[in-house]
Order: structure tokens, then C-alpha cells, then sequence
DNA sequence: GTCTATAGAAAGATAGAC
DNA sequence: GTCTATCTTTCTATAGAC
């Protein structure tokens, strides 16, 4: 590969990284391609080198932010099916993730943003939810009778657990309900 | 009341509603407070002598919402309460629910919004939530070992279930995540 | 590929008339 | 209480130099 295009993907690299970043902490409306490039030490025309519009990239960093999550990597060898996914929704249900300290899940924290965005931007999103559903799916299936029902319903209270956590500002409230979505969770995938 | 005072309220009313809905269907940076004031055939300048500004429109739109909810009613005295929590786990994970048909779920439509804005809103949020857990376990504590640790895993659902819903452009995918969270919500509560 | 400069549009909030 | 007019800021996107 030519110096001058790795350079180009790298520069691509950084730019999604931040603008999902920001995207999550402040609202895609709230976020000007101008702080996007600010953050990764560059100025707003070399953005439009690698993207045509600001919706693009939105579409982008949500399929870049999919490919980044936990779930999205391979399980270690050295762990059963079931103690990996335990493992996944302790992550996923944290103080660290609602705080956006760990690599954040875009299915929770862009719903609204994407509900109103371009069709490009929600077919991103849908396909991120389905595949979600899957990965998950293929695992629990090893150890439990776990169906297309369960993890559909178990996907909807951890992605509506972790939104409405960073959304609501009472700590007490938040830590009550990050556990019950844990346990219940829990319980309906050993349960099924 | 006065004429005038009375006059002011239903502006006032007719406002809140107006911006509900346009800040829910298209995201409240899309939303400029002259789209509000033309919706309910009112100018710019008149805005201001009801809110002081975007913001409290916010705030005091999501209070209003949640007054306005189907939870929020009087259960109707010839059901049960077992009936009467069926009957709205319903209407909530339902497509014209989904599609702003029927009175919007502030907490289910603007979470993404809400987690970025100003603390006075998410307190509003936040009370919301809150009493939206109080009512249910209420109603479910009367026929169900159900507790609060339920309550909050099912808000979360079903929470996260509509905005799931409304955020991805897949209808078969909808309706099939819809029948899980009807399902296994409903379950829950029985089991309990 | 990245920079600076700028065009063009839109928004929140205020001022003053009625 | 509601109107019109305006100030000021901010943003997306483009143009042209290097």
C-alpha cells in the first residue's frame, strides 16, 4: 500500500473515532465537523477529502463504532460460551460504559439521534441491532435454549437499561437499575 | 380567572403539545422554536412570554408528556389491575406507538436528547422515570410477587424496546422485536 | 491531502410597536 | 400577549492556494 493512502486511512481512522466520541457525548447536532477536526489536529476543509457529508459520516462511525465493541471480537479460547457472555453484559451494563470510559455501544446511545437522521444513517443502525442479535444468539444457543425471542428481549432491556442510565442524572436510581438489568437478564438466559 | 390568564394558559398548552410532538418526530436541534410557534399559528417574538427559553420548553414538554400518558390515567374501575397493566404494555409496544399515532413515551423517544441537555431537563427525566416505576410496581404489586427489581428490568425493555423500534428502518424486524418485549415483559410479571 | 478564506443559510434571543 | 424587525452567532459546504 502507497505511503500516501495509509496515511489517508489513518487520518479516516481518527476522524471516525472522534466523531463518534462526540457524537456520544454531546448529540450529533451538537457537534460541528469543525470540533470533529479540531480533535484530531486537522482543520474542516480535509474533511471533506474523506467524506462527502456530515450524514456519511455519521453512518460511518456507527458501523466503525459496531466493529469496535467487545461483542464484536472474537472470544477468548480460554472461556466457556456462557461465561463470556456473563462477562459481555457486565461490561455492557457498568458505570464505565454509561460514562463512556469503556469502548461505548452506538445502539444505546444514538437511538434518538439515528430515528431522525437519513435512511443511510438508520439502515447502519439496523444492521449493527440485527448483527448484535445474532453474535448473541450464536452463543447462548451452546448452553441454553435461548431463541430468537429471548435475546431480542434481553438486546432491548440492556440497550434501554444503558440509554436511560446516562439519560436520568440520580446516581441511586442509575446503579438500582444497571443491577436489575444484569440479574434479570441473567436470569432469563439461564432460565431459557 | 381572569380572561386574559386563561387565554395565556391554552397558549401556553397549545405550545407544549406542538413542541412535544416536533422535538419527538424530529429531534430537538431540528426543531426551531419558529416551527413550533407557526404550528400553532403564533410568531417568534410571543414565544418568550411564556418560556424564557429553549431549554425550559424542554423541560416543562417532557412534564407535560408524562401527565399526558396512558400509565398516568385513572385505571378504569371495571378491569383488574393484572388487565389494566396488559392492556398498556400493549399500547406501548405497539406499532402506532411507534409511529407517534398514539400519546408519545417521552422516556422511550428522546433519551439520546435528554442525556446531553441541561441538568433542569434531565430532572425532569428523571422524575419521570421514577414515577413511571411507582405507578407500574402499584399496579403489578396487587397480584404478583413483583418487585422493584422487575419494575425497572421491564421499564427498561420496554423503554428500550420502542426506541429500538423507531430508530431502525426494518419493518419485519420491528414487528418481531415488538412480539418479544410484549411477550416476555408479559411473562416476567406472571412468573413474579 | 490539507490548508485558509468565505459564501450562504439558519438559529436563539432581544427590542420596541400595538 | 403577540407582533415585526434585527442583532449576533454558528454551521455546512465550497473555492482555490500549496
Amino acid at each position: 500500500m502507497p505511503l500516501t493512502q495509509e496515511h489517508k486511512l489513518r487520518s479516516r481512522k481518527k476522524i471516525l473515532d472522534s466523531a463518534l466520541k462526540l457524537f456520544i457525548a454531546h448529540g450529533f447536532n451538537n457537534v460541528s465537523i469543525d470540533k470533529i477536526m479540531q480533535n484530531v489536529n486537522m482543520t474542516r476543509g480535509a474533511f471533506y477529502a474523506h467524506f462527502s457529508s456530515k450524514s456519511e459520516l455519521y453512518k460511518e462511525s456507527i458501523l466503525n463504532a459496531a466493529f469496535n465493541t467487545d461483542l464484536a471480537q472474537m472470544k477468548p479460547e480460554n472461556i466457556s460460551e456462557q461465561e463470556w457472555i456473563k462477562k459481555l453484559l457486565k461490561g455492557y451494563l457498568n458505570s464505565d460504559h454509561i460514562s463512556l470510559k469503556s469502548k461505548p455501544c452506538p445502539l444505546a446511545f444514538l437511538s434518538t439521534d439515528v430515528a431522525v437522521s437519513k435512511p443511510e444513517v438508520r439502515k447502519a443502525f439496523t444492521t449493527t441491532y440485527i448483527n448484535m442479535n445474532k453474535t448473541i444468539l450464536n452463543y447462548t444457543k451452546t448452553y441454553s435454549s435461548c431463541e430468537e425471542e429471548q435475546t431480542l428481549a434481553i438486546t432491548a432491556m440492556i440497550i434501554g437499561g444503558a440509554a436511560i442510565a446516562r439519560a436520568i442524572n440520580d446516581e441511586e436510581t442509575r446503579s438500582k437499575l444497571l443491577k436489575s438489568c444484569r440479574e434479570t437478564s441473567q436470569k432469563i438466559l439461564d432460565g431459557a
